[in-house]
DNA sequence: GAAAAAAACTACTGGTCAGTAGATGGGAAT
DNA sequence: ATTCCCATCTACTGACCAGTAGTTTTTTTC
């Protein structure tokens, strides 16, 4: 079960990597059929295993769910804090070097992140409200940026810190029309993404 | 069911009103509880009514669903065209107006959007095309204005037309994470609205 | 007001699926 | 080689649910 953080041993390493496959399946799967209509047995037939093979890495459905839905917000929440924890010219490279960096993430991760918005209503109160903690943190760290970067007057002064809303939604937006197989590549995407991001902050 | 135009008269119009409140209720229902775990009962008890009761008044209960769908496209895409049809100023108050149209009914068709948003891949292929066509068809005719407002130079040169898609985000996006409990009143999200998408299009 | 038509209901079916109890089999320890 | 243990499987259950057949109630028609 995630959550809880073994001394490592080659019995661990085994442990967490079916635990990953089995996330990864199911991300899958959950984001062609949608989560109620995705049996176990369809998940553990596309693994090569049996159902009871699930139930002895998570307790059940939803924890395979919640799992899903961790893995883009989390790693859109660390890539941030590693972002912002480096040296940037200003808060306008700062802005565009987070967004950049995100946005790669929910392109990557894209299957995780529409499952995630999708499904998260059949999260279990616990793990809903977690997860949600995550998501603000997110936001009010972008916000407090955007704030920061006014007061040194490098985005317009008119420029609400509400503006990380609209650009978390931008970023939160890709996975549900982007595709690899798409004209458009993902650096392009991205590249946009970045332009938007600064012209919502008012940094041009 | 939806889809016939017959003639007024009493007796059609008590069917449209009987069809009418099945998808409004259907929608909340959807969208709380998601359409695969939200059974045709559950439905016919909420309204008062039994199962067989919304068999005849829909084919089966992804028409439901279908129905619920098309309601804020269709709703948007009539606004979108009836405001592009009326007299405006210049680019920059028709995209305004447009928008400020447009999110107003994104908010008030609020759990419509979402179930639409979240539910679409249960349509059955023909009317998911059918409401693909439609969303395109917003996206083509907002592209469409930005482009022809930055040729008479209302908006930034360096504008591309794609910004179309991102402003289609940002209005889609707003149901996710608006409430009308909420701090923010319809009209200040609105407003903030606007002003995003002025920035985007380069307006400002 | 009786007969016909329409609308809605009762009661059912066939299939599906999350979750479980107990069997099995293969590797490690002695 | 025998015992034990752990991982995984086989086989099942109890609940649920979309969709339907046939009956009852209400409305319309004459």
């Amino acid at each position: 079960m995630p959550g809880k953080a073994s001394k490592p041993s080659i019995k661990n390493e085994f442990t967490a990597f079916k635990t990953n496959r089995i996330v990864e399946v199911a991300s899958h799967l959950f984001y062609e059929r949608g989560y109620s209509s995705c049996t176990l047995d369809h998940v553990a037939e596309r693994l090569g295993v049996t159902k009871p093979f699930l139930y002895s890495y998570f307790k059940n459905k939803e924890a395979i769910l919640a799992a899903i839905c961790e893995v883009g917000i989390s790693e859109s929440l660390s890539v941030l804090e590693r972002t912002l924890a480096g040296e940037h010219a200003d808060h306008r490279a700062l802005l565009a070097e987070v967004v950049r960096q995100v946005g790669g993430i929910v392109i990557d991760r894209q299957e995780y992140v529409v499952v995630y918005q999708r499904e998260m209503k059949h999260l279990s109160a616990m793990d809903h409200e977690r997860i949600l903690r995550l998501r603000h943190s997110f936001d009010h760290q972008i916000a407090e940026l955007i704030r920061e970067g006014v007061e040194a007057g490098e985005f317009r002064e008119d420029t609400d810190s509400f503006v990380a809303v609209w650009i978390g939604g931008l970023i939160s937006w890709i996975p549900t029309w982007y595709s690899p197989q798409g004209q458009k590549s993902a650096a392009d995407v991205i590249d946009q993404l970045v332009d938007a991001a600064m012209r919502l902050a008012g940094a041009e």
